[in-house]
DNA sequence: CTGTATTCCTACTGTTTTAATAAGTATAGC
DNA sequence: GCTATACTTATTAAAACAGTAGGAATACAG
């Protein structure tokens, strides 16, 4: 299915922060430098996130952002909404069409549903999770 | 899910096609008519859905088009792939990450291999199926 | 109280995709 | 040969997308 580049980029933009704030905030200068994204598409991005009340901001010099609550409280369902609403939500078309409605019934509706209950069951916890296991797979090698 | 206008007048074509031709061919004349599209949109979506094998014309005066099988055996999922690979297609856009790896594992790649599975359970005799039960309770008044 | 590091806001721009239209060609029945 | 149809290719207008730019607001440090 196709995702835009804004979707992907915040959820990155989650994670890194979800990794590397150690009772600290994270910048966007870090966030940009660490996963290749640039600043400015960054500063369109997480400020999405704050409204969405994902994301704490602290302004100012030592600014930053934190995750508002613990990752595993924050749904992947949260995030796409907060992004880009037309992911999850309706999409037929056509009005006045009884086979459309019927499409929609037997169709969308379904997939509709099964995307939100399932990006539901997602929290950026099972993201950063999962990049520890690969992380523990390819080891890293000290001096 | 944001589904494309091609995509939906492509099924709703097929659907027509699959109630009105009676050991005949549907042109494209009357599918326009009876489903309010534009003639000339649809000459450019009808020779896709031939070219992928899902419906045969007919040339010449008398010409147009019928269903290559039974329409319990055409699937949503060879219609929209005929019609748009991008929609059950990979999304990952970011190369070299490995929390975009971790995202495509964790949620993309399950949420298009449930989208294709989906699809592929679905057919046009089904949207015709619903499409006859909701006519049912809608009946026709006969003077 | 000034400098600096940061978030924040709004607008802009270039590219790609989408939706639809247009014009004309090819084919086959009558 | 006329007509009704499918076929092909090109074009256009609008929208969405991806990313950039400039500067305002904020708060800490000295």
């Amino acid at each position: 299915m196709r995702i835009s580049s804004k979707v992907e980029c915040g959820i990155i933009s989650l994670v890194d922060i979800c990794i590397y704030s150690n009772n600290s905030v994270v910048t966007v200068i870090n966030i940009s430098a660490r996963q290749n994204i640039s600043a400015k598409y960054l500063e369109q991005i997480l400020p999405q996130l704050r409204q969405a009340d994902i994301i704490r901001s602290v302004k100012g010099s030592h600014g930053g952002y934190v995750l508002t609550r613990p990752a595993e409280k924050i749904t992947l369902r949260d995030v796409i909404d907060a992004l880009d609403s037309t992911v999850l939500g309706e999409c037929s078309i056509r009005e006045d069409s009884q086979i459309a409605d019927a499409i929609s019934e037997c169709l969308w509706s379904k997939m509709t549903a099964y995307l939100q209950d399932f990006t539901d069951s997602v929290t950026l916890r099972d993201i950063a999770d999962k990049l520890a296991d690969t992380a523990a797979d390819q080891p890293m090698y000290y001096i």
